[in-house]
DNA sequence: TGTACATCAGTGAACGCGCGTTCACTGATGTAC
DNA sequence: TGTACATCAGTGAACGCGCGTTCACTGATGTAC
């Protein structure tokens, strides 16, 4: 069996940069080891990504797919749970798509979340995303433990003020 | 008048390494670069700084000092808006505080904006924190426009529920 | 007041490093005839 | 069914880069006598 044509190349140094930022951060990625990690040679990579910022923002879309679906189906509080999950179980890769991405599908899942159109729907929207985005953040970098089971009681101890009253 | 001695070399590097990531963000912010800002030979600042990550760390803890001073007499309302106003000032040193940095001062502000010293009070101080935490993430990333007064509107249509009422 | 000396903040050359990226190439694959 | 050929995903050598850090040094400063 040859081993010459690999046949899923890009899926495989995206893997592998997946892992890499989680283990090394966004500054310890590189196209190389990335190769490396799918046992290719250094530059085979930019046969499917022009250059090293075309893959990070591969690594950030592929995130934010994963998230979409992750939040697929849920809503009020669970919405926000599933958020904090999500960027608890990948932080590096959470704090990629964020700093160079552009979650539009993100963001109307909070704004639908919020029944009412008008602005104030939009303002709540817009404090619950804030909430468990804080929340995620701060969990990560160490300032906030999540123990007995802040994320939710953080969920339950917020009241937004808007017509139509749904917790996130 | 001579200058082989600086006089104030830290305080100048520090300044410039604080100016430098503003523009280049931490990947690109180096000692050398640093150093030619401060115009002084590349090493000069290793006299001050063990190596890079001290220097980070110099940065970070400044940055803390000033975010304190920020937040002085600050409570309510007021203490959010600072807060999220200081990072949008601030916004790489701020990712870069946050990132390495242990905030203890900043939470102990949050934690006696509410009065209650009970469970409940926490929830609410780490609610309260992770919004304007969040907030500040989002706006500063751009996934939300401090249009119209987004933060005053955000802040405001939030309740906590806890026996002591006070927004934050 | 002057002088010897310790201190230490600066200098500039040098090192090794992994990186991103380019280049000319090679070999596997599939398709037209 | 076989053969010529185009395609293009891989290879490996090479480049230039700025970086962090170390080294031996130099020159300004202040202090003991």
């Amino acid at each position: 069996m040859s081993t010459y044509h690999h046949g899923d190349l890009r899926t495989a140094v995206l893997a592998a940069a997946g892992k890499l930022i989680e283990e090394e951060g966004l500054a310890g990625l590189s196209v190389r080891e990335a190769a490396r990690r799918a046992s290719v040679s250094h530059n085979a990579p930019y046969r499917h990504f022009p250059d090293r910022d075309a893959l990070l923002a591969a690594l950030a879309e592929e995130g934010f797919a994963e998230l979409e679906r992750a939040l697929e189906n849920c809503s009020g509080r669970q919405l926000g749970e599933a958020y904090v999950r999500f960027a608890l179980a990948h932080p590096q890769r959470f704090r990629l798509m964020f700093t160079r991405g552009a979650p539009r599908a993100t963001y109307e899942r909070f704004a639908t979340a919020f029944a009412g159109s008008g602005a104030e729907a939009k303002v709540a929207a817009a404090a619950a995303w804030a909430l468990v985005h804080g929340l995620a953040g701060l969990i990560l970098d160490g300032h906030l433990e999540n123990d007995a089971g802040l994320v939710k009681k953080v969920l339950g101890a917020i009241r937004f003020a808007v017509g139509n009253q749904r917790s996130a």
